[in-house]
DNA sequence: TCTGGGGTCCTAGGACCC
DNA sequence: TCTGGGGTCCTAGGACCC
């Protein structure tokens, strides 16, 4: 989806269309203060001049998205605000309304279901869809099906979207970028050298900042530079994992498929603070924020019907240096209180000299709450490790125990 | 004035088991 | 005096993605 979060935001607020805008940072209730300064005037005619600028922005925030007029100032998502109120001090700016956001992901991807069922999730903005099996999904390189595609989703929600269509995720990921906003591209197994070899390595899904620096440390810019390079040399260099991994996606293969299911591993919750707190002197404020965000990871196995049973914690203290620290326990739990003791538990065993400016909790270990394996281990019949011969319980088996 | 929040996957060492 | 070879699970950190 092109410039998600500021698209959902240009649907209510058409009157800034064109104009910079970011979205992200704290918790302000801007519609709380425009409602309150423009009461009863329909939000649609909400006086531009109303809204808030960047430059008057306080706070820790990053930016989530940035409008396309905002990116010409070199404003972009994942940049600190303060940054970016240099940059673009006159841009507007917008908290993320996470409610309208998850409501219109839900309508995009229900769409694009009916069009072709096999879609993968990857996050509220972006799917991957297998057009193989879907009828008239070849015509034209898959261009017809991707126009149909592009139209039922500005029909159902009044926004625009790119498309790559490619022969694997890779290249189509790729792809995608090659047209934004609201652009199609077809790349073909042959368009290996004229369009993928010439892009950074950067643009790959998988090279991150890290990998980034060390192949330009190592001469490397482009995609086909990886690709002149030998595997075994790729290998001595980033491990056999990596080093094959990244001959294979220079070549253009991937063989990976469009996975329409998958089952959470992990839910937490964090929060930056507004100023940062020390574990000695601000011990309440710490304990309070703590108690709740046990409260609300529990709310939120609960919700969505998982337990878990490993248990953790992270910090980030003011040299943005993170620890994290996790337990396992017997049984699978989603309570808030149990969560918030073992989550204690793990606290006490994390240094706690340095300001802190962030505290997060986490589940891990999950299992479906109706499932079988997330009954008590006391609740289970005994089973022996050696399978079969040990579920009759035989007394053999039960000196085991 | 530094740098959100929610995730996944990988690595690596140690404990423990057969 | 020299000490296997698998395997799984747990824990901590880190890279990366949207």
């Amino acid at each position: 989806m092109d410039a998600f979060f500021a698209s959902v935001e240009l649907l209510r607020y058409p009157q800034l269309k064109g104009l910079p805008m970011v979205i992200g940072g704290g918790r302000r209730k801007v519609d709380e203060i425009l409602a309150r300064d423009h009461a009863g005037l329909p939000l649609d005619e909400v006086p531009v001049a109303a809204f808030p600028l960047l430059k008057d922005y306080v706070g820790r925030g990053v930016i989530t998205t940035a409008t396309y007029a905002a990116r010409q100032f070199g404003v972009g998502s994942a940049m600190g605000m303060m940054k970016a109120a240099k940059l673009c001090p006159q841009a507007i700016v917008l908290p993320v309304d996470f409610d309208e956001v998850r409501r219109l992901s839900r309508l995009f991807k229900n769409t694009i279901r009916e069009i072709a069922p096999v879609v993968e999730d990857r996050g509220v903005d972006e799917v991957y869809i297998d057009f193989t099996e879907v009828p008239g999904g070849q015509r034209e390189g898959g261009r017809v099906l991707a126009r149909l595609i592009q139209k039922s989703i500005l029909q159902a929600t009044g926004l625009t979207c790119s498309i790559g269509v490619a022969p694997n995720k890779l290249i189509a990921k790729l792809a995608s970028e090659f047209n934004k906003p609201n652009g199609i591209s077809i790349v073909y197994a042959d368009d290996l050298e004229s369009k993928i070899w010439p892009l950074a390595v950067r643009k790959v899904n998988g090279i991150g900042p890290k990998a980034d620096a060390k192949l330009e440390r190592l001469g490397i810019r482009t995609v086909g530079e990886i690709a002149a390079k030998d595997v075994q040399w790729l290998i001595d260099h980033f491990g056999q994992s990596t080093g094959a991994w990244m001959h294979a996606i220079s070549w253009g293969r991937d063989d990976r498929p469009v996975v329409t299911e998958s089952e959470p591993v992990s839910m937490s919750r964090e929060t930056t603070f507004d100023r940062n707190l020390h574990a000695v002197r601000d011990r309440a404020e710490l304990g309070a924020i703590f108690t709740h965000l046990c409260e609300k990871v529990a709310e939120d196995l609960r919700r969505k019907g998982y337990v878990g049973k490993t248990i953790g914690i992270k910090l980030r203290y003011d040299d943005f240096k993170t620890a994290t620290r996790d337990q396992t326990i017997a049984a699978f739990t989603a309570d808030g209180k149990t969560i918030r003791q073992i989550g204690g538990q793990c606290l006490k065993r994390v240094p706690l000299e340095r300001p802190l400016r962030l505290l997060g909790v986490r589940v891990g270990a999950l299992a479906r709450a109706d499932s079988a394996e997330a009954k008590t281990p006391s609740q289970r019949v005994a089973v022996g490790q050696r399978g079969s011969e040990a579920a009759d319980a035989s007394p053999a088996t039960a000196s085991l125990f």
